[in-house]
RNA sequence: GGCGGCGUAGCCAAGAGGCCCAAGGCGACGGUUUGCAAAACCGUUAUUCGCCGGUUCGAAUCCGGCCGCCGCCUCCA
C-alpha cells in the first residue's frame, strides 16, 4: 500500500509518486501576518503538517516550504486597495515590518503549541524582491505580461491552460464579474504581477518599471521555484485560493519555465461558525490564543492545544469543519483519555515485571497499525486514524489493569502511540510536563509512602484515615486510583 | 447567474455498490469493580443514512427530481 492523495488538478484521488525518487519537495501558503492565527490557520496548518509528517514516516525525505506573507496582500482585489500589512500597520502606529514580524513570532508560537513540525524554510515575501522582479521581467520578454502606467499585468489571454485548476473558463468569468476594472488593464482577468507604489507608500521598492511592489500571486512562484525547483511534488493551501491565487501561481509559473508547476495540488477545506466561513473579514473568527486561554464568548472553558489538534483531526482535511465550543469540548475529553492512558503506560513501563512479550498482544498490535497506515493511505483518513487510537487506548487500558503484564508488553504499546499518536498525528508528546525530571522519581517514593500508609488504613478498616489522605493528595493534584491489586497515583 | 461541494444517532464524525440491521469520539443510561469514590472495563443508545422516484439480484454509497446548507466567482487558511 502506498499513499493515495487527492488531487485538485485532475479531481480524483490518486497514488502518490515523487518526482525524484525518495525526495518530496512541499510547498503551502503561509499566513499574511497582520493578526494573531485563528482556528482557520489552524486546521490549514495541522492538515499539512500530518502529510509532512506521514510522508516522513513513510520514509521520504521531505523539504517542506512555507511562506509568510509580509508585503504585496491587498485588502481589496489584486489591483485596487490597500495593503493588509500595511493597513495593519497603520492602525497599530507600528512600521509594517513590526508588524509582521511581531506576528510572525506569534505565528510559530501558536504553530508550536499545536505541535506542528516547522517548515524546513519559512521564506518571507519581501526577502524575495529581486527574484519576483526577475520573474515578471522573463514574463515581460516572452510576452505573457505587458507593463502599463508603471504596473505590469499578467495577460491571461496568452495562457491558454488558465482555468484549469479551478475549472473555469474566462469567458464565464467575465459575464460574472464583479469588480471594478482597473483602467490600466487589456482584459479584467488580467492580474497585477507589479503594482505601482503612489509616493506615500510605505513599502515599495525600485523596479524596471518604477518604484512599487509585488503582486500578492507572485510570491508563491517565486519562492517555490528557488527552494523547490521549476515542477514540484505537493502544493497546499485553502480551498479558498483555488481560484484566483492558484491559478495565477500556474499561469505565471509555467508561462516562464515552460513545464509543470505543481504535479499535486492540496486543498483542504474551511472552518465554520454558525455554518459561515470563519475569516479575518467577517470578524467572526476564534483566534488560537483566545482557544487556548478559553477569553471569548463563544467558548465554555480553556483548551489545550492538541485538544484543538485532535478536534481538526477528527474530520477529513477536505470537509469543512463547523467549530462549536459543544465539539472543542468532545475532543479536549477524548484526547484527555488519550494521555492519560500514554502517561500511565509509560509510569508502568519502569515498574512491570520483566518476562515473555504476549504473542496474541504483538499480534493485535500488528493489526492496529496495519489499519492506521491503511487509513492514512487513503488520502490522510486522520477519522479513522483516530479510530485506531482509541483502539490502542482500550487494549492498553486492559493491560493496565492486569498486574501479569511485562515491561516488554507496555514497551511496545508505548513505541506505537509514539509512532502512530506521535510522528504521524502530533497528538502523543514525547515527554509530559512533570514536576522535574530529576525529582520525578523521589516524587514516586514519597506518594507511595503515603499510599502504602493509606492502604494499611484501608486494611484496617480505618476509612476516615484513608479518606483523609487520599483528600490532602487531591488538593496537591494527585490523583489516587484503587485497582484490583494496586494503588497508582496520577497528577490531574 | 456560473463553477464546486455537503446533508449519516442528542452532538462531532468515518464509510463511497454486497464485509454496513453503518467505525470511532463526546454525552446519556444500565452494569462490573470499589469500604466509598475516582479511573477503568462491559452493555444499551441510527433496522437506518434530508425527501421522492429510478438503475441493480443487491444502494447510505450510482442516476434523476425536490428541499435545506456551504464554499468559490472580490481579500481571507
Amino acid at each position: 500500500m502506498t499513499l493515495n492523495v487527492y488531487n485538485s488538478l485532475t479531481r480524483r484521488k490518486e497514488e502518490f509518486k515523487p518526482l525524484k525518487k525518495g525526495k518530496v519537495g512541499i510547498y503551502v501558503c503561509g499566513p499574511t501576518v497582520y493578526g494573531h492565527a485563528h482556528l482557520g490557520h489552524a486546521k490549514s496548518y495541522v492538515s499539512f503538517d500530518v502529510l509532512v509528517r506521514y510522508l516522513r514516516y513513510l520514509d521520504y525525505d521531505v523539504t517542506y516550504v512555507q511562506n509568510i506573507t509580509d508585503v504585496g496582500h491587498l485588502t481589496d482585489d489584486a489591483d485596487q486597495g490597500e495593503d493588509k500589512v500595511a493597513e495593519a500597520a497603520k492602525k497599530e502606529k507600528k512600521h509594517p515590518m513590526a508588524l509582521a514580524e511581531y506576528y510572525t513570532r506569534s505565528y510559530f508560537e501558536d504553530m508550536d503549541r499545536l505541535n506542528c513540525v516547522r517548515p524546513d524554510i519559512s521564506p518571507r515575501a519581501s526577502g524575495h524582491i529581486l527574484e519576483q522582479i526577475g520573474l515578471v521581467t522573463i514574463l515581460l520578454k516572452k510576452g505573457y505580461a505587458y507593463a502599463a502606467n508603471g504596473s505590469v499585468y499578467f495577460d491571461v489571454s496568452k495562457f491558454k491552460d488558465y482555468g484549469k485548476l479551478s475549472g473555469r473558463n474566462v469567458e464565464e468569468m467575465l459575464a460574472g464579474a464583479r469588480v471594478e476594472v482597473s483602467p490600466d488593464k487589456k482584459n479584467p482577468v488580467d492580474f497585477a504581477l507589479w503594482k505601482k507604489a503612489e509616493p506615500n507608500h510605505i513599502m515599495q521598492w525600485p523596479s524596471p518599471w518604477g518604484p512599487g511592489y509585488p503582486g500578492w500571486h507572485l510570491e508563491c512562484s517565486v519562492m517555490s521555484m528557488k527552494y523547490l525547483g521549476k515542477t514540484i511534488d505537493i502544493h497546499g493551501g485553502g480551498l479558498e485560493n483555488q481560484f484566483p491565487h492558484h491559478e495565477c501561481e500556474i499561469a505565471q509559473s509555467e508561462a516562464a519555465n515552460g513545464v509543470q508547476f505543481v504535479r499535486y495540488w492540496v486543498h483542504h477545506n474551511m472552518v465554520t461558525v454558525d455554518g459561515q466561513k470563519m475569516g479575518k473579514s467577517l470578524n467572526n473568527f476564534i483566534t488560537l490564543k483566545q482557544a487556548f486561554s478559553g477569553a471569548h464568548e463563544k467558548l465554555t472553558r480553556s483548551y489545550e492545544p492538541l485538544a484543538v489538534r485532535q478536534l481538526i483531526l477528527n474530520s477529513h482535511y477536505r470537509s469543512p469543519l463547523d467549530f462549536s465550543d459543544a465539539a472543542l469540548f468532545a475532543a479536549q475529553s477524548g484526547y484527555g483519555k488519550i494521555t492519560e492512558t500514554v502517561k500511565a503506560v509509560r509510569k508502568r513501563m519502569d515498574t512491570a515485571k520483566e518476562g515473555p512479550i504476549d504473542e496474541n498482544i504483538t499480534g493485535q498490535l500488528k493489526q492496529l497499525r496495519e489499519k492506521f497506515e491503511a487509513a492514512m493511505n487513503d488520502d490522510l483518513n486522520t477519522s479513522v486514524a483516530l479510530s485506531v487510537m482509541f483502539e490502542l487506548v482500550r487494549l492498553a487500558q486492559k493491560l493496565l489493569e492486569d498486574s501479569r503484564t511485562t515491561q516488554g508488553t507496555f514497551n511496545l504499546v508505548d513505541v506505537l502511540f509514539d509512532r502512530l499518536g506521535g510522528d504521524c498525528l502530533g497528538i502523543v508528546k514525547e515527554e509530559y510536563q512533570q514536576i522535574g525530571a530529576a525529582d520525578e522519581e523521589l516524587m514516586d517514593k514519597l506518594v507511595n509512602v503515603l499510599i502504602e500508609q493509606r492502604n494499611e488504613a484501608r486494611k484496617n478498616r480505618d476509612f476516615a484515615k484513608a479518606d483523609e489522605l487520599r483528600t490532602k493528595l487531591d488538593e496537591m493534584g494527585i490523583v489516587l486510583e484503587d485497582k484490583p491489586d494496586m494503588t497508582t497515583w496520577r497528577t490531574k
